[in-house]
DNA sequence: CAGCATGATGTAAACGTTTACATGCGGGTA
DNA sequence: TACCCGCATGTAAACGTTTACATCATGCTG
């Protein structure tokens, strides 16, 4: 059906062994020989058989990528990222994503036995037990955002504690003092580390002033909700900082609501950097997270692994970029980076 | 190094043949048998080479697909659309995206030889001799929103005609006579066709009323600059529908500055029902684009012809949904779609 | 009881490569 | 001239499956 080595080599007049070596530029063939198997490969359009190759080899060239069920632009991000670094290595890309459970992060893990050289899993529902249980033996792989103890895998996180605690600080030497935080849902590892960011800011920065931590969930919704609660507030913060820009704009509709300008009256600054930011009124000052980096830097780290060299460090963090816009009350300026 | 179909059939006491039987689920195992394979292949925790059996099935249950450099919310929409309709016939995905030229198109199609069951190509760069020059002989191939003349492709588009041709007839519908429509960028398709729409709906509905076109390019600022442009003409148009969102947000800026209000001044409407459309002030009324339909149904003919059913329809297109906010003037309400 | 159909299981070829090892040729040295 | 070394090329094994075909036991039929 479709043309093998061997038709090149019998085009050729030479035995496959030489077409191997030819194509695959080993120096032990004659320059003669060497064209006269590259003009019949180019005659009869071979294509090598990547299966095959993969068999013998035991290499396939090939980056399984384990995704949940993303949206927008966190996604194409990440893709971008692993794609760009995946391409300067001559590599291919396996994708699957949206899948809901831990079996089925397990299953899919399972049906990539053989038909790549490592894996990059994000993943919500990854547990130590499932993973050692489906992959398998020795499969390099390299974890993104996702966090699983007991210090076996490499991983990348965003460093969500080095932006709060960065944008905290952007406030405070702003002048504000009393700066109110809206939290992510409970039992998330960003919300969690975006928390810790701002108390520990906090707690450094202005010793003398409390914490003031209104729920959230990520959802605009629940921004909105928090938005609407300061009316209730003994004390009105001068600043907020939501954990996400989804929030951040819900509560920014709710303070137009209320009648308070965005920076004069109340400063506000999200997490995220979503397109959206830009385009709300005032736009919105936030943290820009470098999801492509994440992307193209675990691929790096998986490739380095593929290729044998040791990982001493296991934990990985990508940083983040204040991007300051109007919300903030400072004037528009370059970004800062953390990290 | 890893465990084989022989290490089972060793542990089971059976030849490899009943072990390969066995686990796909061939009919003539004894039950007995049956179970002790399958204890045995648990107990090991063997996972078949895909590559293996790739080479001796002719079918890696892959899918390729080559996009070009695509941003945000279309890439992700576009992949989650494919993956799903992957995930359900239990093929996985290789993506590939961002190539400039079409010799790396080109380059690409080459080295998925052997590594898929059939490609998913979408990509402005690709013409009918690079595809002849570069597709494996016979490999199952449909295009997205790829113009390749010579019906030899089975290909989906976006109804940009019929959606362009909706959103006229939803403004004329209204009312509005005076219908303005800013232009996407020369020599790029679906522009032209959103153009085409714009000017037949204009011909058939409004017979006395020309078309006016303003120039643009897709960007935000040349939105903006045909809104700026509409302070020089004679006689303002009562609508512009924009080739896109983008331009129409772009105008929408413009037309604030110019002190005209929308939807009271003007009518605004654009095409994509990017996120951020929702957000602006009014949220503007567009035309949804269907692009997770587009990967899934390109996905799905594309198993179709894998599986040796022939098709008959070379050309798809995938309906638009009219999404009716503030900025026309009427009364939100649920969509309506093309096709 | 012989013969045969049936059905489970084993044997081995095949898929398209890469590569260790064998072969054979030409030229330089003793 | 005899020998050996190096180098280009060929031969064949190996990778881990699937599957056509062979084999063998079992039970049924005549």
């Amino acid at each position: 059906m479709s043309v093998t080595i061997k038709d090149v080599a019998r085009a050729a007049g030479v035995s496959v062994a030489s077409v191997s070596r030819a194509l695959n530029g080993h120096d032990n063939v004659t320059g003669e020989t060497r064209k006269r198997i590259q003009d019949a490969a180019d005659r009869l359009r071979y294509m090598p058989n990547g299966a095959a190759r993969s068999l013998i080899t035991q290499r396939t060239q090939t980056i399984g990528a384990v995704l949940p069920d993303l949206h927008g632009e966190f996604f194409s991000e990440l893709i971008r990222g692993m794609d760009a670094a995946a391409r300067t290595r001559g590599l291919h890309l396996l994708v699957s994503s949206s899948h809901g459970s831990a079996s089925e992060v397990g299953d899919v893990l399972r049906t990539l036995r053989g038909r790549v050289d490592g894996v990059l899993i994000m993943s919500p529902h990854a547990d130590a037990d499932m993973l050692a249980a489906n992959l398998p033996a020795a499969l390099p792989t390299v974890l993104m955002n996702t966090r699983v103890p007991g210090g076996k895998y490499v991983s990348l996180s965003i460093d969500n504690y080095g932006g709060a605690y960065m944008m905290t600080q952007h406030l405070v030497h702003h002048g504000y003092r009393r700066i109110a935080f809206i939290g992510g849902p409970a039992n998330n590892f960003d919300a969690d580390e975006r928390l810790r960011g701002y108390r520990d800011a906090l707690a450094k920065l202005l010793p003398k002033h409390d914490a003031s931590v209104l729920p959230g969930d990520f959802s605009e919704e629940s921004g909105y909700r928090a938005g609407l609660a300061l009316r209730d507030l003994a004390q009105r913060p001068e600043a907020i900082f939501a954990a996400n820009d989804m929030m951040a704009i819900g509560c920014l509709f709710a303070l137009s609501e209320l009648g308070l300008r965005v920076p004069d009256d109340i400063a506000l600054a999200g997490f995220d950097d979503i397109p959206i930011a830009r385009f709300v009124s005032p736009p919105l000052t936030t943290m820009r997270v470098r999801i492509a980096d994440m992307g193209s830097q675990a691929l790096q780290r998986l490739a380095e692994a593929i290729d044998g060299q040791p990982q001493p460090q296991l934990a990985h963090e990508i940083g983040c970029s204040l991007v300051i816009r109007h919300s903030c009350g400072a004037a528009a300026q370059p970004h800062t980076d953390t990290s």
